[in-house]
DNA sequence: AGCAATTTAGTTGTGCACAATTAAATTGCG
DNA sequence: CGCAATTTAATTGTGCACAACTAAATTGCT
């Protein structure tokens, strides 16, 4: 009576939908971890993990940056970026120090180690890119989808929090 | 010299693809932690964590499974699934026991109370559709990209793992 | 039978994600 | 100015992901 899988032949139950949800964002879930698994053997020369190199590339890209501004760019709050810029800090890639003008911020910049380091990390895309055997174009709509995607779901859990039905 | 944003207005060089490459596993990344926070609201009245509910979903499609199977569904190992389990058993959800013919593995089933929560769930699905803001024929078509995807990094992360160029 | 290789869970240690809280500096308003 | 509200990082605590290792049972081979 409890664990049956239940048949149901030609009717689509109401219980099929908890199959169909795993597939929905399980497949999501799933590829993201294939991609860490892909990145942490790419990235191991390089000493980073997956978070830490995203972290270096908003810096690269941008240089000296707010801890706020990194973890604006990255979708990450201040209880996961200040042990991860702790931890890129002691690796000797990265300066912290205190903004003079706001003693609350703290500015995020490379070392030279760090900036250096930008010249190694040039090959990782190329060899992603190949492991994912994906051409540029599928990449570019598949990113697409997912970034609406994203912004639904961030709309959506703004509107479900307070007591909105 | 070293943190210049480097303009390059004309030719794609090579450190674009440091932007590109971002984009790409980035805003896969986005998507399941953005799917994380409204599977958390969602799932919260349940009890339950998003991994846990993946668990859940398992056993309810599956019945009574040895950890091993659990973790083939889910892709995941014993050392993701064993405090897990350890935790839904303590939630009274989840019974474990070794098993009589193959004292190596244990049989992961559902208790009284976690069958029954299956009941509550059925409207997960639902609500997490409407979140997403996507028909049923996108999601459908974006999970099929994300498994070829999925399929293709574990492939390249079998042939990357020993020595191979 | 005897023993090495394999299989299955569990444990340990590192790092990330995120909620909740704290502390300090800044801003804004009367 | 004086003080409440806000902003910014950091800290604490829980839980997940995964590598590396351990322990115990099973399988397979001679």
């Amino acid at each position: 009576m409890t664990a049956t899988p239940a048949p149901s032949p030609e009717a689509p139950a109401a219980g099929d939908f908890l199959r169909l949800d795993e597939q929905i964002c399980f497949s999501l879930n799933a590829a993201s971890r294939a991609f860490g698994g892909v990145y942490r053997v790419l990235l191991k020369d390089l000493g980073l993990t997956y978070p830490q190199y995203l972290v270096m590339l908003v810096l690269w890209e941008h240089g000296e940056l707010p801890v706020k501004k990194v973890g604006e760019h990255l979708r990450l709050d201040s209880g996961t970026l200040s042990p991860l810029l702790k931890r890129l800090e002691t690796a000797g890639l990265v300066r912290r120090e205190r903004s003079a003008r706001d003693e609350r911020s703290v500015q995020v910049g490379l070392t030279e180690e760090g900036a250096a380091l930008r010249e190694r990390a040039l090959s990782v895309p190329r060899r992603i890119a190949a492991a994912t055997g994906a051409d540029l174009e599928e990449i570019r709509e598949l990113r697409a989808r997912l970034d609406r995607l994203t912004a639904a779901l961030d709309e959506a859990a703004l509107s479900e929090a307070p007591g909105c039905t």
